[in-house]
DNA sequence: CCCTAATGATACTATATTAGTATCATTAGT
DNA sequence: ACTAATGATACTAATATAGTATCATTAGGG
């Protein structure tokens, strides 16, 4: 089971290094060489940044992506909502009329106070605390 | 994401119906009408809990499964290990050599430190918390 | 001793998610 | 006009999840 699937992962390290070269537009080709990321995967994953206000995109020579906000206000949570979907831990769990003597509810409440508290100490996780050393 | 996938779920509510029936060797057939689950896939799982010691299974007529252990001593997350893996959240993530210059090895320990605290909320989790009423 | 109701074992199909590739169009600086 | 960049989109491959089908084996009961 996978907390943080690929995508997540790669758009993470791509705008952490976004972040630290002080040069705004960096080009996709740069991030391929400095990272260990297949290129037009990373490209698309860019893009959707992009679509999603994350990244700002520069066309023709010379362009590139910068950071569309400040390094505190791009959470992890942001990421994996945008790559993996919504987070919802219990989605798929007793659905309604199954079991309805026994007091499954009990599960679904547990499971959802795990993902309440998963949640918020993700949306801790911004890419300003990822960089201060 | 799923936190739970559908074999947990369908074994969570199988070993449920058979703790609460006082009978034991409780058959499948039974469970296929109680539950609203597809029984070759219910046997199936019902099947591997007998492999993994958590139930009991008697041949022939009259048989059925029964629990193995007491209720107590039967955690969610075994269920969870047993149909989804193990649970590494961090698992595919900064494999070593990637950004080896930021601290991106912040981020695994937070993931890690959410991961213990999932764990231990899991493994609190046991059927027979889920029974009492 | 045979019939039948049960599980054991295994192999197969379908669907969804994740991972990765390929291609052509568009933009903008030189 | 050339070239270095992104935009958009369609495709393939691998893996995980969900579900089905089939035949063998066991054990109780007439």
């Amino acid at each position: 089971m996978k907390l943080i699937i690929r995508d997540t992962d790669y758009a993470v390290r791509a705008l952490c290094f976004i972040a630290k070269s002080k040069k705004n537009r960096v080009p996709v080709s740069w991030l391929i060489r400095e990272l260990n990321i297949p290129g037009p995967f990373l490209r698309r994953i860019l893009q959707v940044l992009n679509q999603k206000e994350i990244l700002n995109s520069y066309k023709g020579q010379g362009g590139g992506f910068s950071l569309a906000k400040p390094e505190e206000e791009i959470s992890l949570i942001d990421l994996m909502k945008i790559f993996q979907g919504p987070i919802k831990l219990n989605e798929c769990l007793f659905k309604k009329k199954i079991c309805p003597n026994i007091k499954v509810c009990k599960l679904k409440k547990k499971i959802d106070k795990i993902e309440k508290r998963v949640l918020s100490e993700l949306r801790g996780i911004t890419l300003a605390y990822l960089l201060k050393k």
